[in-house]
Parts: C-alpha cells; sequence; structure tokens
DNA sequence: CCCCTAAGATACGAGACTGTATCTAACGGC
DNA sequence: GCCGTTAGATACAGTCTCGTATCTTAGGGG
C-alpha cells in the first residue's frame, strides 16, 4: 500500500521494510508486541554502536518504526536506555559446571563467562563511563551495589567444592587467589574488546591458577618453611 | 594560492579583533608555542569531556583559536587524539627500579606504576571506550601504537635481571606469567578507578607472582600461619 | 459495523559539529 | 621597512539528531 494519498504521504525509501515476515498485508504491531521489537533493537544498537549511536533515531530505524512512537513510551533517553538494560541485564546468569573436576569447572565457567558476558562487559563499559565520570563510582562499586554483597564469588564455588571432594586441601585463601582467574579475564576482555580465546583461557587455568592453587597437574610451591 | 586577485572583497565582518585581547596586547601564538597550547587545550577537553567531547569544535574554543587553524595540523580526529596521548604519556615514562632483588623490583615498578599511572589508565579507560568502539580498536592496539612494539615490557627486564643474577632459573616463561603483575595491577585501577593500596601491590607480587615464579623469598600464603 | 486509540509516516525548526573556503592582520625573516 | 607566512575570524553547505506537531490508517472494542 503505496498510494500517495493526498497530503504527505510519500515514502522516502530509507525506511525498508520492516522485518515482519508478512508481505501480504501490513501488520502494525502494538503493546507489548511492539514494546518488545522496540526494546530488542534497541539492545541491539547499544551493542552495535554503544551509547553515542544508541539515538531515537537509529533505534526506530531498527525497530521499523518512527521516533514519536520511542517518545510517547520514554520520554528521555536515560528511560529508553533503563529500560533496554533491565530487560537485558536481568536475566541470563552465568552457569557454574559442576562437574567433580576443578579444573573442568574452572575452565567451564570461564568459557561461559567469555561467552555469555564478553559483549555485555564491552557494552557496559562503553556506556556507563559516562556515568562513572559524573557520579566518581567504579565498576566494583556498581557490582557492589547490584549484586548480593555476601553471596559468594563463582570461583569460591568451584573452590568450596574441590576442597568437599578432597580434590584441594581445606586451608585459608586469599580472595585474591581464588578469585583470580575471573579477574584476569575481565582484564583481557577490557585490553582486547572482545572475548577470548580458548588458548587463553586454558593458559589461565592452567598456567595460572592451578599451580598456586597447589593443585594436581600444577607444580607444588614448598615456599618458605 | 588565491586565485581571484582582483576583485572578491566580499564583507566577512569588520572588526576582527580577536576575541583573546583579553590577554592584553595581541599576542599571536605561533608554532610550538601555539601547538603545545592547543594539545594541552585538547588533553584538557579529553579529560573533562570524555572523547565524544572531544571536538574540534571544543578544542579549538579552549584553545582560543579556531578550527581551520586545527585541521592545518591535524587532518583527522585521530590525529589530533593520537598527538594529544602521545604527548601526555610519552612525558611520564615509569621507572624501573633496579635494586637486585626481584621482589624489591617488582614491588617498586608496581609502586611507580600505581603512583604516577594510575590516574593515567583510568583517565583513558574511561574517556576513550567510545573511541575503542569506533575505530574498532582497543587498549592494548592503542598501547602498541604508542609505544615501541617489540620492546621488552618492565616485567620482562626484571624477571631478566633475576635470571641474570640466578636469583631466577633460566626456564622459558609465558608472558602471561611475567606479566602477570601489571596486569592484575591495571585490573584493580579500573575496577576501583583509583590508585591501589600499598598492601595490594605487596599481596600482587607475594601471594602472586613471586609463588608462580618459584621465586623464594616470597612470603608464605595464608594457610601456613 | 462503526469508532476511537494508537501505530506509523512525514514535516519542521533548532542546534551541534564537520570540512572547507575566504578574508584580515600579526609576526618574523630578509 | 617590505613581504611572505599563517594565525585567527568568519561564512557556508551539509549532515545528524532532537523534540514536537501534524496527518493517515490499521486494528481492536463496543
Amino acid at each position: 500500500m503505496n498510494p500517495k494519498s493526498g497530503g504527505g504521504a510519500e515514502n522516502h525509501g530509507a525506511a525498508g521494510a520492516r522485518p515482519t515476515g508478512r508481505r501480504g498485508g501490513p501488520t502494525r504491531r502494538r503493546g507489548s508486541e511492539l514494546e518488545d521489537a522496540i526494546l530488542d533493537a534497541a539492545w541491539h544498537v547499544l551493542v552495535e554502536h554503544g551509547y553515542p549511536g544508541f539515538t531515537y533515531e537509529a533505534v526506530a530505524a531498527r525497530a521499523s518504526t518512527s521516533r514519536p512512537v520511542l517518545y510517547r513510551r520514554w520520554p528521555q533517553r536515560d528511560d529508553l536506555l533503563l529500560a533496554t538494560l533491565t530487560r537485558f541485564l536481568e536475566a541470563q546468569p552465568i552457569a557454574i559446571p559442576d562437574t567433580g573436576s576443578l579444573r573442568a569447572d574452572a575452565v567451564g565457567f570461564l568459557r561461559n563467562a567469555n561467552a555469555g558476558r564478553a559483549h555485555m562487559i564491552t557494552l557496559i563499559s562503553v556506556q556507563l563511563m559516562d556515568y562513572f565520570r559524573d557520579t566518581g563510582t567504579s565498576f566494583s562499586q556498581l557490582r557492589d551495589t547490584l549484586g548480593a554483597p555476601n553471596r559468594p564469588t563463582p570461583f569460591e564455588t568451584i573452590v568450596a567444592r574441590a576442597v568437599e571432594r578432597g580434590e584441594l586441601p581445606d586451608v585459608p585463601r586469599s580472595s585474591r587467589v581464588v578469585n583470580l582467574p575471573f579477574d584476569l579475564l575481565r582484564h583481557d576482555i577490557l585490553m582486547t574488546m572482545r572475548a577470548l580465546p580458548e588458548e587463553s583461557i586454558t593458559e589461565i587455568v592452567d598456567e595460572v591458577w592451578l599451580p598456586l592453587l597447589g593443585a594436581p597437574g600444577g607444580r607444588p610451591q614448598p615456599g618458605s618453611p
């Protein structure tokens, strides 16, 4: 239906056909269906173009709708951003594998985190930097605010299981050493802005973490008596 | 250079008294003096408004000059950014202490880096995330661009010296392990957005790095009191 | 089947920034 | 002291985005 009826119903061509899958008739989305589509588009725009490219223009185009539709729901850009973030950040906790092997648990968890969070970490850093700059806060503060402060970290869980199995001795370990793999993963992701190669994951576990824990496979360190 | 020599005397505004006349006489900067002032202004703009606010417009205004002056020197925004970063990064190399002790070298270097670079690392990551996304580059690539790519890293130097002294065995070591302290320092700075406490530095060296290297003199890990 | 709500298209004025062109005037070299 | 270089001011066309104001029309409710 492209007849120019009367006034300004001209087709400017730039706005392409919406991927509704229904070529036959003009399917007009409404309510939550429309909202889902918009937030989905917003998420992709954010991932691909970052916060500076996160404009009403771009989101509307990606969602195959028009800016007024967005303004009706989210009058401020922050509203749209917040809605997008809460929608996609709530889901997807990183799974902690329980394989019965310390090494397999560690590698498996890093793999999951690498796959699931790599571009989220970059995303968050890109767009929250402005927020950090303005408020003087930081990643770790945000993480403490969002997550439960007293919940054990993934690697604390992994180590605890290994101790239960008798795979590791039941000695106190510094938080620094226990959480080292996740810190290194995060560091590498931040530095390279992309997911790590598999070799880096095994390298972190086999060359750094396991030797430090004195686990089998690594070289036990006698230290100073 | 001017093809139309005869006519063309268009009226482009009459009283062209430069607004910088507030500094007294009409002092017109030239050459390196001007360039220094511009890069200085660019640095401040970057610090205060981040990469999104790092525009020719803003830098020119801050330097009390005009955009054409900037375009003559740095035709691309990247050129201006790179020049600004290079200028302020290379001004302060991090000193590598040579104390004759592996541990003291490591702790000393981390201390220097912590004091001298904490602000800079934070700043760069905070303000340049957008740049990285736009250009598809990353922090590590920028580092390679600014520094000499083949120069040994500080910790490679420190380890090499320790090997020469016979303090460490001459065995191959992975880059991951050798550079671990700097990576951890950087990670912590990024996460907390401020310089590390002294305890974190000794923790990194004593609880992580020295045990991994199998060096004597590492303090016993917690658990062997 | 009609009617009202809202999706979707389009327009418009404002503002910021980009590159470039052109003019002037100051500064330094000769 | 002349003269070439260039800083500095200004203009301009183009692009992008914003926020809002219409207008048409699809789709659901009554």
